[in-house]
RNA sequence: GGCGCCGUGGCCGAGAGGUUAGGCAGAGGCCUGCAAAGCCUCGUACAGCGGUUCGAAUCCGCUCGGCGCCUCCA
């Protein structure tokens, strides 16, 4: 299997099974729902991972939460703890709508501290990183590979790296240099203590230390939305790689969801929560959307899409209905096809449609559950009464009284469910 | 300004030097008491302009347009 890495721009092949393929995906900051956006990393990952096991790869996936954060301690002045724990369980609980099932390991910032402390330690042991006013920093001078990932080697004007806070950066000795701990600030309600005083870590250094902490100093693969590729997955690298790790060896960046042709981002404030959409639109069908484009790209959230995505699941569930599941060899070569070929899960979907096609229901079936739309080939089971009334319809139908037939098919409809006419007697299906 | 990504038929969206992508919508037909579902048929698309080539949507150059990052962001 293949796949595109961003540290070289080009598609890099999987080592072969069993792996071990460990995986770190950076999770969302939690202080709100997360939006559909945020989804779209999860649900990558899982279909990653799914993929993988079926293959007989061994997986584990890390996939933090970052739980301390400036955007917290404004969200929530006062009680940003409270805010992140809950947002936490929020973020568990929306990414369940899924269906998808969980990463191996959840790790979240404010438990691993110790770790973080400790991978700073030895960054200042090093002489990549030293203390300055409480605070610490990245010594990005001393690291000259930086800029690789993102693609900002020896641009001066690029590499420049203001401090998030302006007066923070009069203790940096260069522009480039960032926090990997800030000394405590008023109105920041949660404090670690640390050998350069009490503070809390800087926005990147907890994903090098739940890396390590997880998955060990070298890893497959590291993902995450493109708009973390600079700083954050640029600053993750030198803080590891500074450190001595190997760190990732392959970097995997999907493309953000388009709201009215803008990045859908809490800090534009055009975002539709994971919630709503799943909601609204049914899991199957935000699975569907998700699928429907390859992860590299970016993707429009529209009516006019998912209303797409929507009648695509109608259209597996129909190929379901009254039918008996036949004994057929489950072609994975196909599936294995586009997958292995950069995780191209819009060729997945085209062929799933051709097995739809071509009564290939048994490799459908397997094909729908690895994605988490096995819901889709389950046919639902009418309640008795409806039973009944379609059976009083038929025999209307066989007394050719059609009045009655379709006064029956309008009650049947008023409870939600449509009947339709087979050779051989009638289906109920939910509409 | 710098670093990247991208422009495919009404819409979504793969592909990638010569061969039908697929889906959604639409039109016609088959089936049906009527429907629904399903099936069949119908689109000759690749931003523009040059170039390379026997041949380019696919390679090269330029132009135009869109998007991301460079500041918190999946």
């Amino acid at each position: 299997m293949r796949l595109f890495d961003t540290y070289t721009r080009g598609l890099v092949e999987l080592p072969s099974p069993p792996g071990p393929i460990r995986m770190y995906f950076c999770g969302p900051t939690v202080y709100q729902r997360i939006h559909i956006g945020n989804a779209r990393p999860f649900v990558l990952s899982m279909w990653l991972k799914r993929w993988l096991e079926q293959n007989g790869y061994e997986v584990r996936l890390a996939e933090n939460i970052t739980d301390i954060n400036d955007k917290i301690y404004t969200a929530a002045p006062g009680h940003s703890a409270e805010l992140a724990t809950q947002a936490s369980r929020w973020y568990v609980e929306d990414t369940d709508l899924l269906g998808l099932g969980r990463p191996d390991h959840e790790p979240k910032a404010t438990e691993t501290v110790p770790e973080i402390v400790d991978l700073i330690g030895k960054l200042i042991d090093r002489g990549l990183a030293y203390p300055a006013g409480g605070d610490v920093y990245f010594r990005v001078a001393a690291f000259p590979d930086y800029g690789r990932l993102s693609g900002r080697l020896g641009d001066d004007e690029a590499l420049r790296n203001p401090s998030e806070e302006p007066e923070r950066a009069e203790l940096k000795e260069d522009p480039r240099d960032f926090a990997l701990w800030k000394a405590h600030k008023e109105g920041e309600d949660t404090v670690w203590e640390s050998p350069w005083g009490p503070g809390r870590p800087g926005w990147h250094i907890e994903c090098s230390a739940m890396a390590e902490k997880f998955l060990g100093q070298v890893f497959e693969i590291h993902g995450g939305g493109n708009d973390l590729i600079f700083p954050h997955h640029e600053n993750e690298l030198a803080q590891s790689r500074g450190a001595g790790s190997e760190f990732a060896r392959m970097w995997m960046h999907n493309g953000m969801l388009q709201l009215t042709g803008e990045k859908m981002a809490k800090s534009l404030g055009n975002i539709v929560s994971l919630r709503e959409a799943v909601q609204e639109w049914g899991r199957e069908t935000i699975l569907l959307y998700f699928m429907s484009a390859h992860w590299r790209k970016p993707i429009d959230f529209s009516d006019e899409v998912l209303a797409q995505a929507s009648a695509q699941a109608e259209t597996f569930r129909n190929h379901f209905v009254g039918l008996e599941a036949e004994p057929e060899e489950i072609d994975r070569q196909a599936l294995a096809r586009v997958l292995d070929d950069d995780f191209n899960t819009p060729e997945a979907l085209a062929l799933f449609h051709d097995w739809r096609a071509r009564g290939r229901t048994a490799s459908l079936r397997w094909g729908l559950e690895l994605f988490g739309l096995g819901e889709l080939a389950e046919a639902a089971a009418a309640p008795a009464d409806l039973v009944a009334l379609a059976e009083k319809r038929r025999e209307a139908r066989a007394s050719r009284d059609f009045d009655e037939a379709d006064r029956l098919r309008v009650e049947i409809e008023d409870q939600g469910w449509e009947v339709r006419d087979v050779a051989d007697g009638f289906e109920l299906v939910p509409k």
